[in-house]
DNA sequence: AACTATTTATAAGA
DNA sequence: TTCTTATAAATAGTT
C-alpha cells in the first residue's frame, strides 16, 4: 500500500477514507463508551477534527496526563539530549535502510537479468558464501553425474577433464560451512 | 447502535475497534498523506493513542492553529517543532526499513528453500541469488575446462555446444574481483 | 486466539 | 460531487 499518486484520486480517497474513519470512532464512541479525539490533516494541510464528547474534552485530558508523568523529568537540558538521541536512531536506521536497499537492488538486478541474459548478471555482487555454495552444488552435480553416468565411456574421459580440477581444491571448512548452511 | 451492555463483550469490541480504527488511520495517512493524532480513552479510562508523524507533532500543530492569534513562539516551541521533524523523518524511514526487510527476508525464504537437485529445477524459479552463483560457478568451470583441456579433443566438441555461449563475457575485472578475495 | 458468516467500506466507473 | 456496484475488508459470533 503506496501513496496514491493522482491528485484527484488522492483527494476523492481521502474525503471518503476520512468520513469512514470519523464514522468508525463515532460507532466505538456508543458501543464501548468510548472518549475519543481525531486530528486529521489533509494532504492540502486543511484541518478536521471528530471529538466525542468533544475534541477539546479529549486533548486537554491526555496532555494533562502527559504533563504529570513530563513534570517530574522535565530539564532544560532535556529536549537537547531528546534531540541527540533522535538524531543518533536516524543514522542508525538510515544505516539499516541503505544496506537493505543495496540487497534489494541487487536482487532486483538479478531478477531482470534472469528473464533475459541471466548469465550477464554481474558477477561482482556475490559475496564469497554464495560462491561457496556454488561451488559445493558444482560437485554435488559432478557426483551425481559420475554415478550416473559411470557405464559410459566417452563420457568418463570428459569427466576426467572437466570435473577433476574440483577434487584438491575443496578446503574442509568450506565443506563444512556452506553444506551446513543448507541452501542448495 | 446503543452501548453494549455486557462487559467483557464490550471490551472484546473496544478492542478490536480500536485497533480497526488505528489501521484505517494509518490506511490514509499511507495513501494520501495525511497527518493524523488520535486520543482514545476506553470505557475503563485507560489512554491509547496513534499518531503520524506522531500524536504531538499533530496535536501541536493543531493547537497551534486555534492560539494562533496570541502568536505564542518561545523557545521551548522550537525545540519541539525540532524534535518533531526528527520523529517524522524517523516514522518515515522506519517504514522504509520494514519494507525493505519484508523483501529481503522474502527471498531469503525463497533461497533457503531446499532443493535438493537444484540443477533440475527450471531456471525460470530460481532466485537471483542462485542465479548469481550459477553463473560464477559456470565462468569457474569454462575457465577450468579451457585452461585444462584445451588439447582434448572430445572435450572441446562439448565445450562448444555448452559453454560456448559464455565466451567474450567474461570480463577481467569480475575474475580479479573474486579471485582476489582470495576463497578459491 | 482462530475461524467464518455476515456486514460494511471502498474503488472505480457513471 | 453523488450514486452504483463489484470487490475487499472489518467485524460479530462462535469455537
Amino acid at each position: 500500500m503506496v501513496k496514491i499518486k493522482k491528485e484527484s484520486h488522492r483527494q476523492v480517497t481521502f474525503s471518503k477514507r476520512r468520513a469512514g474513519l470519523f464514522k468508525k470512532a463515532s460507532e466505538l464512541c456508543t458501543l464501548c463508551g468510548a472518549e475519543i479525539g481525531i486530528i486529521v490533516f489533509s494532504p492540502a494541510k486543511k484541518p478536521f477534527s471528530f471529538g466525542h464528547p468533544s475534541v477539546e474534552s479529549v486533548l486537554d485530558r491526555y496532555l494533562s496526563l502527559n504533563n504529570e508523568s513530563l513534570t517530574q523529568m522535565h530539564q532544560p537540558q532535556e529536549n537537547r539530549a531528546t534531540s541527540s538521541e533522535l538524531n543518533l536512531r536516524l543514522t542508525q536506521i538510515l544505516s539499516e535502510v541503505e544496506e537493505e536497499k543495496k540487497k534489494g537492488q541487487a536482487m532486483e538486478e538479478i531478477r531482470k537479468a534472469k528473464m533475459i541474459n541471466w548469465w550477464e548478471a554481474p558477477v561482482e555482487k556475490m559475496d564469497m558464501v554464495q560462491l561457496q555454495e556454488m561451488k559445493y552444488a558444482l560437485q554435488e552435480l559432478r557426483k551425481t553425474i559420475v554415478s550416473e553416468s559411470s557405464n559410459t565411456t566417452p563420457f568418463n574421459e570428459v569427466k576426467e577433464d572437466v570435473f577433476g580440477f574440483l577434487d584438491n581444491k575443496v578446503t574442509t571448512s568450506s565443506y563444512n560451512v556452506t553444506y551446513g548452511n543448507g541452501c542448495f
